[in-house]
DNA sequence: TCCTAAGCGAGACGGTACGTCGTGTCTTCTG
DNA sequence: CAGAAGACACGACGTACCGTCTCGCTTAGGA
């Protein structure tokens, strides 16, 4: 194969990992706009040109972060379990608890970022917010094939809208947590909106 | 009354409104972070001493620049024309104008930055959030009251999360325009999720 | 006279006076590689941005620091007794201690800089090595005109050329001092080879 | 003997020689300052590791670099014609022709550096400065010792402190050339100051 | 009509993060 | 083992903006 020899020294995947570790510790502490290179730099134990040798900004530390944290979960985004509710409030569930705990201000800060920086947004698309969406469209497409649902009346994309937006709305604005049950909440109303016959079907489960 | 008696020069009204000009529109050209106390000063034709003489920081600026706007349109958010639809339409097409022409970066800025600034974040509340909030909920209630609607199944506070939480979230995400079409789409997809019997009377008001 | 308005907060004369200082301090004390803006500004007490704010690189320091020196003696540099022997020994005395006690490792730096700087090179010429050149040639010029010395068999520039020459040489050398012992011998030197019927009458005035 | 067994691959002539050219060349285009370990490493196609394998900073390089340059000429500095002031010339004619043509940026720059480095300015004296003097030295004394010369009025140290004072002093100053017709000048200068008559005698021999 | 006070523009002040470059050390593979 | 390649921790470079501080000049109300 044509892989090219490694000469020099090679890249420290110590120095990596701090580096993207204390990005998010020191973002989810202080805030996207006082994180610093020469702050990720110092919190890692890194010198500052280590830190642009590998990333040109401190979004594109974020972002590896990010995606690093997302790979090594490595959790099954939309598993088939059979029941579509379960499925929409499991995957909404598992969403909801990484932007609370972990990446809730990194992801905040990225996106007011990205609202100038195309490629950022689209990076963003691609590693963050995309996939989440392809899965729940998914788990919602397998109830409309199940006859479970119905997307006639409301197109899927937007019901993967309103779900991904309250919880967006809910971080930025904080006028409402983004906890379990919302996720309970959401996956009903969902059910109830997507429902082909009218929303009385949806009480075949009761709310929490 | 107590007032103060005014000595020396009055504030130069014309200064002030150069500086919340400036930073709206350097902020909606260049970015949120890219916006600078300095840059706004310039381009306001301003000293810099004037702008922090009177507002302690950029937020502050941009703060009282949309409340300026807000007040400036003094629209009536939620106008009651007899029809609900109609008036869910109303609200929601004019907060998406104006979101997507004028404020956009400057609100997904400051929230951004309100993630670790509980002051910002209230004031955003108090002057940008609630009010649009309460208003979407008056309109929604004055449906319900008529028996147009139902808040039983899905609570009038969680519709709201969704008409808006949509808007953030494509404001953010980029993922699809915040149009006169999303406008009309999120009053079906609101009126179908809250109506008493059941989806079919959605149907009374056809999609454009 | 169309002097230009002052605006703006004026230049200090404290920082200023701090920068210079320092610059020369740190000089004779640390050596001329070693001398940074950093370090200038941080002994001055000084922001970085003031440094450079009005001097382009370390050399620039050096020279008016210099030139301050030299202006803040305020020496005549080439008294007229009408000793022209006691004359060339004072003004060598007075150049050598300059030197020695605070300029020597300013110049011998700025010397070394000026190889491959034109415009430095000009300026030290200008400033420093030109006047002290010329102060000598005066003094002996006034020799040739009582009559006391010739410069028919030695032109009076390469003598001036021996007697700084020769400071010099041990300035960067460190063979020897450059010390009051120095500036006599080297006056009685001079007068030597510059007399006009041979080296004897240079006998009427003894050595040390 | 107890010569250590050479184990390993033995050092490459081609780099050591490659660095040191590298260094000369360099420090006379770009000037000391800008002299740099790794513009030498990569000027030579060196690593950087082995010009600290052999040298510990760039002093040391260019040093070493004078050296074998003066070994390389192996030019016998006094050489004895039986003619005084021939020598005299003959030995300033090849001095400063090598600082000239070849070393003078590095030597300026060598001697800026080693006045707060006595390590240097030992090495200095002992390779470059102290054989030159000490062969002036030489031919002068062996002028004394014919009775063409006299150490009398003024001690051959001074002489020779004016003759290579005055090429230091034009090397850094460049207020004028170190040329053939300096070393004439100088030549006759000299003799004319160490005649023991007077400087009558001087006259023997036309300026050209 | 001056006097006093505060706002205004301008811009220098002491700081700090930026992104680049050179330092001297280290760690890999190749000859 | 030497050598090339190059990553590492470190720190100075020169720039930009921070928030504060003086300046000279309005621009008002009160004497």
């Amino acid at each position: 194969m044509a892989e090219t020899a490694a000469r020099g020294r090679p890249r420290s995947e110590t120095a990596r990992r701090a580096v993207l570790d204390a990005a998010l510790r020191l973002c989810q502490r202080d805030g996207y706009q006082a994180l610093t290179i020469k702050g990720i730099a110092h919190a890692a134990g890194v010198g500052r040109q280590t830190v642009y040798r590998w990333w040109p900004t401190k979004e594109a530390v974020l972002l590896e972060a990010l995606r690093d944290l997302v790979h090594r979960q490595g959790a099954r985004l939309a598993p088939d379990t059979g029941d579509t509710l379960a499925d929409v409030r499991t995957l909404l569930d598992t969403t909801f608890r990484l932007a609370r705990e972990l990446t809730g201000h990194a992801l905040v800060g990225l996106m007011a970022q990205a609202q100038h920086d195309g490629q950022l947004s689209a990076r963003l698309q691609g590693t963050v917010i995309g996939p989440r969406r392809a899965a729940l469209r998914d788990v919602l497409a397998r109830g409309v094939r199940r006859g479970e649902l119905s997307d006639e009346e409301v197109p899927l994309d937007l019901a993967a809208d309103f779900a991904f937006g309250t919880m967006w709305y809910r971080l930025i604005s904080q006028h409402a947590p983004v906890d379990d049950d919302l996720a309970a909440r959401l996956s009903l109303a969902l059910w109830r909106l997507l429902s082909p016959g009218g929303p009385h079907q949806a009480e075949r489960c009761a709310a929490p």
